[in-house]
DNA sequence: TAAACTAGTTACCTTTGCGTAACTATTTTG
DNA sequence: CAAAATAGTTACGCAAAGGTAACTAGTTTA
């Protein structure tokens, strides 16, 4: 569990691989649909999962540039379970303590 | 998701929930159990869990005092997730890119 | 020639997460 | 009287996570 939290464990990795469960995307379709997410922190948390096999990034010598990520296996065995963790929120979801925003 | 990832994501509140999963546990016997973790992070990570309605804390007013805390219906919803996340590593392990060391 | 598009990078800064170690309060036990 | 046990708290500090804004490079389009 350690080591899957090693890989997981920050709040914009899972918010992430869920947003590729059914599609691959470019960078900037990633920055759009993710709410609030920086590109500082997408690019690093990309290059992140990357390195720890659960995307895969493709990069075409076009012009303009494409570049395409996807989910590896490894990634695509996160895909119900990070469902899972999305309908639970929805499911049992609550007023923050903390008037915390999120959108 | 993004509310989800607001209660989870960090490194060690899941793993607080998977060492929940089939147990009351006192205060002591979580320091115990979970590997690595700082009786700080625990206090905090406990209080946040406990605000955020997925852990119960329970206090015996006895001598020596008693704490005991446990998942609330909210909590053991992310049971079978939570084992579902233990068990994916073990599955697609491979070494670490960065040396970093986990017990 | 200037603007737009893509995929970032860079500099700078703030906040959060996390670690270590020492300390507290209360009562029982030796 | 001192030590042990329980459940923390407190002080201090470091590193990682995250945010904003400006900038880069190469080519196509107006």
């Amino acid at each position: 569990m350690q080591r899957s939290m090693a890989i997981l464990g920050t709040r914009w990795k899972p918010v992430i691989i869920y947003t590729l469960r059914d599609r691959k995307a470019r960078f900037g379709q990633l920055d759009a649909l993710i709410e609030n997410i920086s590109r500082k922190v997408l690019t690093s948390s990309l290059k992140e999962l990357e390195e720890d096999g659960v995307i895969l990034r493709e990069e075409y010598r076009e012009l303009p540039p494409r570049v395409e990520y996807s989910l590896t296996e490894k990634g695509k065995a996160l895909i119900p379970i990070m469902c899972q963790l999305a309908k639970w929120n929805e499911a049992y979801y609550q007023e923050p303590v903390s008037t915390e925003l999120i959108a």
